[in-house]
RNA sequence: GCGCCCGUAGCUCAGCCGGAUAGAGCAGCGGACUUCUAAUCCGCAGGUCGCAGGUUCGAAUCCUGCCGGGCGCGCCA
C-alpha cells in the first residue's frame, strides 16, 4: 500500500462531503493538488495543499474549504490528527498501525517493494548508447548508458513494459575511415615496411591492430593484393562486427546488455527511409529550398545549394532540415528519422533517447520528425547527458589520443569496479556536469556516497548476523520478521525512518514520472543517513541497539525495520544497477 | 546573430507539475567510541536562490528583459 496514494482517495472523499455539505457542486477530480510529507516534520505527517487548489472551483476561502475537508478527514479511523494551517494546508497525523505496518508489506515484498502500476504496462522504448562502432566506449558514452540502463529499470519498476535498444551507425563515411584504418593495419602485420605509417584522418587506437590480426587469421592474404572496391565490403563488416563486440563487452563489464540493436545500414537498405520520406512527401512536408546560412558565423565554405528538406519549422524547429547530402545519399537525420518511425510502428506509443550533450543541437528536429512522422501519436523525450571531468585526487585527468593517454570507460569500470561507476554516474541530474574523481570514488568515507549507501546496508546486515548469534535458533527470516510486534516502535527516530520507507514507492512513481533516475541515489542517501543516526542512538545507549539480549520481542521488532531498510536500499541499488554488499571489509 | 542548458551557503550540489521558516555533503567550530564495523553520529555557524520587472493568496520554481558561464548552429554521425 502507498499510505500517500491511498490518503489521496481520502482526501478526495472528504473534499465531496464537504463539498455536499456547503451546498456546493462536486469539483472534478483530478490529481492537481498534492498528497506528501511536508518538509518540516511539525508540519505533521502527510500534507496536502487541496484547499488552496480548489478553493476557486469551490467558490470558497481557501481556510474556509480546508477546514470543512479536515472536519471530514477528522472522522476517519486512520487519521489521528487534523489541523488546517498557513494559507490553508491540510496536516495529517495518522495512526501509527498506519506506517507501521508498512514494514509488514516490505518484509513480504522484498526487492519488489516500490513496485508500481504507474505505467499501466504501456510500452517503453529506451534507446541509449548508440555509439559509434568505431572503437572502445569512452567515459562520457558510460554516463549515457548507466543513465539509460537505470531509467529503463526505473520505468520497469513503476510499471512500463520497456524495451533497451542499441541504434548501431553503422552507415555513413565514419565506417568506410574505420575499415580504411583496419585495412591499414592489416597491411602493416603482413609487411610494415611496404604499408607505411597511419595517414593522420584515419583512427589510430591500438585496438584496430588487434583487429588487424584477427583478420589476418580468418581470411590471410586474400585482400592484401586487392583493390579497395573488392575489399572495402568485407572489411568493413568485420570491422563493424569487431567493433560492437569490444562495445558490447565494455557494455557487459558495466553489467548492461539491450534487447534490440538496430542497424542503420539495414534500415537505410531496406527501403525505410523511403517510405518515411514519401509519408512526409504525403503530407507536403518535404520540398527543394535553399537555406540561409548560418547568422554570426563566418563560414567560408558557405555555398546556397538547391536540397531537400524537410519542413521541420512547421513543428517547433528553428530552420528546415536537409535530407540528401551532394553526394545523392542520405543525412543521417534522414535515416534517423526513418529509424524513430520504425520504432513507433514497432508499438512504442513512448520513446525516449539517450544523447551525449553533442547532440543537443539535434534535439528540436527530431522531436519535430517524431511529431511528424507519429501524427502526434508518439510521446519522445530526449534525455542530454552533460560531460564527465574525470579527476585524480582533485586533479583533472588529461587526455589525448595521440598521446596515447586517453582513459576508456574500460579503464574506468576496471579501476573502481562497475558498481562505483554505476552510481557516481547518477549522482547528479543528467543535465549538469558531472565530476568524477577515481580517487575518491573508492574513497571509504561519507563523502563517497556510494560508500556510505553501501554501509549502512552492510550494517543492516551485521545487525542480523549479530541477532542470530544472540538469540540462536530463532527464526529472523524475512518471513518471520514480517510477523514481529511492530507496535515496539514507538520511538520518534523509528517513525521517522519508517515513514522514509513508507514513501518509496512515492519516491518511485515521481522519479520515473520524471525520467530522473538520480533521485534514486538522493532518495538512498537520505535512508542511509536516517539509518545511520538510528544506529549511533546504539553506540551511545545499550537500551536503544537493535539488537536487545534480554528482550527477544523488542529485538524482533527493530530487526524488521532493520532488515525493511536493507531491502529498500537494495531495491533503489536494484535500479540503479548495483549490487549490495553484506559487509564492507 | 539564433537556439538549448546552467547560475541556490566559502566549495560541490539537491529542491518532487508554484506552497509553509530554501535543504544535504564537504570545508570551519564544539561534542559522542572498552563498537550490533565511530568507515558513523549529534550540535553550532554559514544564503539579497545572478539582477530587474511581471503573473497570484503564495515564486528558487512559471513569464519577459538584462548580466555572467557552457554547448550547439547546411551535405559528420
Amino acid at each position: 500500500m502507498n499510505v500517500f496514494e491511498a490518503m489521496r482517495e481520502r482526501i478526495e472523499d472528504s473534499l465531496s462531503v464537504a463539498m455536499r455539505d456547503a451546498g456546493r457542486a462536486s469539483v472534478a477530480d483530478g490529481a492537481d493538488f498534492s498528497v506528501e510529507p511536508p518538509r518540516d516534520p511539525r508540519h505533521g505527517e502527510v500534507s496536502s495543499n487541496v484547499a488552496l487548489v480548489r478553493a476557486k472551483a469551490a467558490g470558497m476561502k481557501p481556510r474556509d474549504l480546508a477546514e470543512r475537508v479536515a472536519d471530514a478527514l477528522a472522522a476517519h479511523e486512520d487519521v489521528l490528527d487534523v489541523s488546517v494551517a498557513g494559507p490553508g494546508f491540510i496536516n495529517l497525523r495518522l495512526r501509527g498501525e498506519i506506517w507501521r505496518a508498512r514494514l509488514g508489506d516490505i518484509l513480504a515484498a522484498g526487492t519488489s517493494y516500490g513496485d508500481s502500476d504507474l505505467g499501466e504496462g504501456k510500452k517503453v522504448n529506451v534507446e541509449y548508447v548508440s555509439a559509434n562502432p568505431t572503437g572502445p566506449m569512452h567515459v562520457g558514452h558510460g554516463r549515457g548508458a548507466v543513465v539509460g540502463d537505470a531509467l529503463a529499470s526505473l520505468l520497469a519498476k513503476a510499471g512500463y513494459a520497456v524495451t533497451r535498444e542499441y541504434y548501431v551507425n553503422d552507415a555513413g563515411a565514419q565506417v568506410d575511415v574505420l575499415a580504411r584504418s583496419l585495412y591499414h593495419r592489416y597491411c602493416q602485420v603482413i609487411d610494415k615496411e611496404t604499408t607505411g605509417e597511419l595517414p593522420d584522418d584515419y583512427y589510430p587506437g591500438e585496438y584496430l591492430v588487434e583487429a588487424g590480426r584477427a583478420l589476418l587469421d580468418r581470411d590471410g592474404l586474400k585482400w592484401f593484393f586487392s583493390g579497395e572496391d573488392e575489399w572495402m565490403p568485407p572489411v568493413r563488416d568485420f570491422a563493424i562486427d569487431a567493433m560492437m563486440d569490444l562495445i558490447r563487452d565494455d557494455l557487459a563489464a558495466l553489467g548492461i546488455s539491450h534487447d534490440v540493436f538496430s542497424s542503420e545500414r539495414e534500415l537505410a537498405v531496406s527501403g525505410a527511409v523511403e517510405e518515411a520520406l514519401s509519408d512526409l512527401q504525403d503530407r507536403n512536408l518535404l520540398y527543394e529550398g535553399v537555406l540561409e546560412p548560418p547568422k554570426g558565423r563566418a563560414d567560408e565554405d558557405w555555398e546556397p545549394r538547391p536540397q531537400t528538406l524537410f519542413r521541420s519549422t512547421a513543428f517547433g524547429d528553428d530552420t528546415d532540415r536537409a535530407i540528401r547530402k551532394s553526394d545523392g545519399s542520405w543525412t543521417y537525420f534522414a535515416t534517423d528519422m526513418a529509424y524513430h518511425r520504425d520504432k513507433f510502428r514497432r508499438g512504442f506509443p513512448i520513446l525516449i533517447d539517450v544523447w551525449g550533450a553533442d547532440h543537443k543541437g539535434y534535439v528540436k528536429r527530431m522531436q519535430a520528425a517524431v511529431d511528424a512522422l507519429s501524427g502526434g501519436g508518439a510521446a519522445f523525450d530526449v534525455l542530454i547527458c552533460n560531460l564527465v571531468n574525470l579527476s585524480e585526487a582533485g586533479r583533472p585527468v588529461k587526455m589525448s589520443k595521440r598521446a596515447g593517454t586517453f582513459v576508456t570507460l574500460r579503464d574506468v569500470v576496471d579501476r573502481v569496479g562497475k558498481d562505483v561507476v554505476r552510481f557516481i554516474m547518477l549522482t547528479r541530474g543528467n543535465e549538469a556536469s558531472l565530476d568524477f574523481d577515481l580517487a575518491q570514488a573508492v574513497e571509504q568515507s561519507k563523502d563517497n556516497p556510494i560508500f556510505y549507501v553501501q554501509y549502512a546496508h552492510a550494517r543492516a546486515c551485521s545487525a542480523l548476523r549479530n541477532a542470530a548469534e544472540t538469540f540462536p535458533g530463532e527464526d529472523f527470516s524475512d518471513s518471520a520478521l514480517g510477523e514481529a510486534p511492530f507496535d515496539r516502535l514507538d520511538e520518534d527516530e523509528e517513525l521517522s525512518l519508517i515513514r522514509m520507507l513508507a514513501g518509496w514507492p512515492r519516491t518511485v512513481e515521481a522519479a520515473a514520472e520524471a525520467a530522473e533516475p538520480h533521485r534514486i541515489a538522493y532518495a538512498l542517501s537520505d535512508i542511509a543517513a536516517a539509518f545511520h543516526a538510528l544506529w549511533n542512538r546504539g553506540n551511545v545507549d545499550d537500551d536503544r541497539r537493535f539488537v536487545v539480549a534480554d528482550d527477544l520481542a523488542l529485538s524482533r521488532a527493530r530487526l524488521a525495520l532493520v532488515r525493511a531498510s536493507a531491502l529498500v536500499i537494495a531495491s533503489g541499488l536494484d535500479v540503479m544497477g548495483v549490487a549490495p554488499v553484506e559487509e564492507m571489509r
